[in-house]
DNA sequence: CGGGGGTTTGAGTCCGTTCAAAATACGTGG
DNA sequence: CCACGTATTTTGAACGGACTCAAACCCCCG
């Protein structure tokens, strides 16, 4: 039940700085002065995470905040009954953990690592402080809180609405802009971060599904798919998938 | 297509006060102090809405945002395929609007009537100069973003893991904290202010699927339906609903 | 009293689930 | 490097909840 900064021992300990952070400009933390960026780098305190490591569990007290260096994190909300859903994956430049910082005192979801990832922590006392010098700050994690909202509402929508496979379609282009890369011979190829089981929960259906609906979209020639490779012939048909036929 | 200040010439014009609102202590606006309370209420202009009526629409520039003096207001996000769903239903004493108003310049949701509503809008600039000089008035708004977020976490893992049925229990048990009256012979007693379309777009189903719910409900004598007025003998059998059997 | 929208009912179908077994991938230690 | 045990993934068959389409119904309003 890891808590606060991890415990575990990086390969060649990190030592990332707020004012070379690649992340920076776009992130929460644009909005900050010098002073101020110094008075976080200070705070912070950076760390390594192994794929399958939780950063924090539903239910734990909340200390801080953490940001991606680098790596995968799926934020995920389980209810007393063993049901949990995926209900959103973060990537590198993106925090974690501010949704329950601002409304309570325990974590609503938990936050678990997909990929071998660098998260920098930083104490809840050190945002507060920074949050009560730059108003600038407050806005820019409610710029960021309703675009999470905003696709929250997406996700509510399109599991209303969409087939599993118009879903998964989706879930893929996603994933291409991040993970694919083009061959020479212009097909695309990525890498999926996920297992089947993630990807259910984030579509809200069983593994056994998943597997069904690539078997379907492999005889369709949309994609190839030997365990997490994925390869894209051509990327029209897997648009096509999520813009249903127009009776014109 | 109403925008700003609605159009609808209520019967006697309303004049609610900031000062003397009931809901100011519990809205985002209880950090104003007694000036900007001044500021908030020359700035607001009330208004009334009938049942059916939008406040903005999916699409709409963002002008401000409205507070909920009395009524109930549905936002509803569709795609560009005619699906639409209920993402969320507001009450008195909250604010609408300010999803939006921070993430973006139109509006990403429609907001509509469900039931006789008063509004008070107040403008963006008056907004903006209200969150520079009160850096608490984000904070306000952070907090109940964040529970936003929160209830629509909520919403997804419901809708992948709950059956209708429990879902549509869930519904009538918030439904009756602000609607049921409890009759002299100890039943609660309530009429909707939704019609079967609208449940159904709260759950993510048609409305058939919730006439048949409503069936098989009577007839396990959970609650008794007549239109939209819905009488609970007893509460323990619909508290069930939402508890699935734990084998023990 | 005759629309007309919302609601209910019915029949048939489909998508996704469940349960179970087989196949495959993966990490570990020999 | 291979063999083994475990976990994940895939496949199959049967079931079921919710959907679709369509008709009947009902209630409210003019």
């Amino acid at each position: 039940m890891p808590r606060g900064p991890g415990k575990s021992a990086p390969p060649h300990p990190p030592s990332a700085s707020c004012f070379s952070c690649q992340w920076r400009s776009r992130s929460e933390w644009c909005v900050l002065n010098e002073d101020d960026v110094q008075t976080l780098n200070d705070a912070k305190s950076t760390s390594s995470y192994q794929t399958g490591q939780l950063v924090f569990n539903q239910g734990d007290p909340i200390d801080g905040v953490y940001c991606i260096v680098s790596g995968l994190v799926a934020i995920r909300k389980a209810d007393e009954h063993g049901n949990s859903a995926l209900v959103r994956l973060r990537n590198p430049g993106e925090t974690i953990g501010y949704r329950d910082f601002f409304s309570g005192d325990t974590h609503t979801t938990s936050a678990e690592i997909l990929e071998p990832t660098q998260l920098c922590y930083v104490d809840r006392r050190a945002v507060r402080s920074l949050l009560d010098r730059n108003p600038g700050l407050g806005l820019s994690f409610l710029k960021h809180l309703s675009e999470d909202l905003g696709r929250a509402e997406d996700t509510i929508l399109q599991s209303a609405a969409l087939t599993t496979r118009t879903r998964f379609a989706h879930l893929l282009l996603t994933l291409k802009d991040r993970y694919a890369t083009v061959e020479d011979d212009g097909t695309m190829k990525m890498r999926l971060p996920l297992s089947r089981q993630d990807i259910a929960d984030i579509l809200g259906t069983r593994p056994e599904t998943i597997a069904r609906v690539i078997h379907v979209m492999e005889k369709d020639g949309v994609a190839t798919f030997s365990g997490r490779t994925v390869v894209i012939p051509d990327l029209d048909p897997l648009l096509d998938e999520i813009e249903p036929a127009d009776e014109t």
